[in-house]
DNA sequence: TAAATTGGCGCC
DNA sequence: AAAGGGCGCCAATTTA
């Protein structure tokens, strides 16, 4: 599949936009030094469009340059980002926190002043199209970029795992791709179909903002069920409500309402359902979000700390299932919904090499159930958490009365994830399994020292760990680090999953293309007559993820799938 | 008055 | 039955 390689080397540019809508362009040889002379073309798009042999495209920033590609009808295949990748160098080297920015990095090179990174500027759904501003450049030429890069290459060779973190690298630029190309398609979204939904949930809006009808009836029988007006809305308001009735509660959290029998319990209940959609998916966000029936969030590749895509604005990864049905595949066109089936327990077989995990992973059927076979008389709830809890960290419940069966039957596993919890509380830094770190606890830094830091060999400032006993803090910490070996390296392996789809759509000359992207989940819109092969594509690009992520394991990263016409129907 | 924090809940 | 990881968003409240 000589399409859907990740090749790191050969046939490599440099490129940065200038000010009047051209280029500087420079071939780079092997070691990422420039091979040739500088050339300026006068137009970007063209510059690229021009040099089809060009297999990567090295420049500054993907979400700065690319969106004016695409627009001028250019896709590239493979890119590297230079400012993504100096954060994930960052963080490796345990220096997280330090400004990321290209010309901050050509600074620490020459022991010059280090900038400050500007401010993340916030999504605003009316703001103008990145195609139409300037290029945001920071004034650093080109010739500093290529240093900064040629830098980085170094920086690669030593790392902890020099081919992973190219392999990091390469994939979370590929990531940047993609997240400016879904962008750019949107997600197809009927808002007809959402207004209806809307009035059927909400329903009459009244003019002036005030509350849907169907809250404010809602509202009038939390009141009536106290006895006085409350307003639902306001937490410390309705826990004084329930104080006069003689009933004690510190949150009114859904599941801590539903344990107490009281007629206020109901309707306050589905007052907070409801209100969640009206201030978070109500008429409000579709006038803000969804435009020429797409709804276009911003994606934020590696936006959380581990590895875990983010959106800025739009809320596109927390769609209530409900609004769902406003998510309908054009004319003709189907929704490709691919779920990949319990990715975490699978990725901490891969990483941690238990060999009865490795086996009970190693099928395409419900992983749960295999585990329950093996180790939980057939308990498939049981099973599910208490694996879910050994990578979540629970601290109580049947969760952990079933550990000690799971640690019997799977030691390297959950001992994997207890040496990064212990890790956590005492300081030290994790890695995912390509090499993406935490970052320091809270207090720490200040004092960091040369050299490179070795897995588990950070040291932390904060003091707050003594042997034999660890502050809430820092099991806290122990509880995120144990968390962050999984979901990290799910991630890195979804990075994969992306890149390999990506480059498998493109090299069949579908017409499809990806729309969305939530943590184990992709749609890709496609005309009908091309579904199945799409469908073919996620299971190839999965499978090839695990490999390539993971090397030679067993372990396999089925998917369930669904073609649909609208999100709502899969699952 | 603006920025930061809190409580709650949606998704994974 | 009870509450462990990661986010973003909203409204209200507290802090600067």
């Amino acid at each position: 599949m000589p399409g859907v390689t990740l090749a790191l080397v050969d046939g490599k540019w440099a490129i940065d936009p200038t000010e009047d809508g051209g280029a500087r362009l420079v071939a780079l040889g092997r070691d990422g030094l420039p091979e040739g002379a500088v050339v300026h073309e006068g137009e970007l798009a063209a510059a690229v469009r021009g040099r089809p042999e060009v297999t990567r495209w090295v420049w500054r920033s993907t979400a700065d340059i690319y969106p004016r590609l695409l627009a001028a009808g250019v896709r590239v295949e493979r890119c590297y980002d230079i400012e993504d990748a100096e954060l994930l160098l960052l963080g490796h080297e345990g220096r997280l926190g330090e400004p990321r920015s290209a010309a901050a990095a050509w600074a620490r090179l020459h022991r010059l002043p280090v900038p400050p990174d500007p401010p993340a500027r916030a999504a605003e759904p009316g703001r103008q199209s990145p195609l139409f501003e300037p290029p945001s450049g920071t004034g650093l030429p080109l010739e500093a970029l290529v240093e900064v890069y040629a830098d980085q290459q170094k920086r690669h060779d030593a790392a902890l795992h020099p081919g992973r973190m190219r392999l990091l690298t390469a994939s979370e630029s590929a990531g940047m791709l993609v997240a400016a190309e879904m962008n750019r398609a949107g997600l197809p979204w009927r808002a007809d179909v959402h207004r209806e939904m809307l009035h059927g949930l909400l329903g009459e809006r009244y003019a002036g903002g005030g509350e849907p009808r169907r809250l404010a009836e809602l509202a009038d029988e939390v009141s009536a069920a106290f006895g006085r007006r409350v307003r639902p809305d306001l937490p410390a308001d309705v826990i004084k409500a329930f104080a006069e009735a003689g009933i004690r509660i510190t949150s009114t959290r859904r599941w801590a309402l539903e344990e107490i029998d009281h007629p206020a319990v109901a309707p306050l209940v589905e007052y907070k359902k409801l209100y969640r959609i009206w201030t978070a998916h109500g008429w409000s966000w579709l006038q803000d979000w969804v435009r020429d029936g797409r709804f276009r969030p911003e994606y934020t590749p590696g936006g959380s700390v581990s590895g875990r895509w983010t959106t800025n604005g739009g809320g596109a990864l927390q769609i209530p299932k409900v609004i769902r049905q406003a998510v309908v595949a054009d004319e003709g066109w189907r929704l490709v919904v691919a779920d990949a089936d319990q990715m975490e327990p699978r990725v901490l077989a891969a990483i941690s090499r238990d060999p009865g995990l490795m086996e009970v992973a190693g099928h395409d059927g419900d992983l749960y159930t295999s585990l329950s076979d093996r180790a939980f008389s057939g308990d498939r709830e049981h099973a599910k958490l208490a694996l879910l809890g050994a990578i979540y960290g629970q601290t109580s419940g049947d969760g952990l009365k079933n550990l000690a069966a799971l640690r019997r039957r799977f030691p390297k596993a959950v001992a994997y994830v207890d040496d990064a919890a212990k890790a956590g509380e005492e300081g030290r830094l994790v890695r995912t399994w390509l090499g993406r770190t935490s970052p320091p606890a809270a207090g720490a830094g200040e004092d960091g020292e040369a050299g490179l830091p070795q897995e588990g060999e950070l040291p932390s400032s904060d003091g707050e760990f003594t042997p034999g006993y660890a502050s809430s803090n820092a099991r806290a910490r122990g509880r995120f680090t144990r968390n962050f070996v999984v979901q990290g390296s799910a991630a890195d392996w979804a990075l994969l999953l992306l890149a390999a789809l990506r480059a498998s759509l493109a090299s069949a000359g579908m017409r499809a293309e990806l729309v969305f992207f939530q943590h184990d989940e992709v749609i890709v819109h496609c005309p009908l007559e091309e579904a199945a092969d799409v469908v073919t594509a996620i299971r190839s690009a999965g499978e090839l993820a695990g490999r390539i992520a993971f090397g030679d394991t067993p372990v396999r990263f089925p998917f369930t799938t669904a073609v649909v016409e609208r999100y709502s129907e899969a699952k």
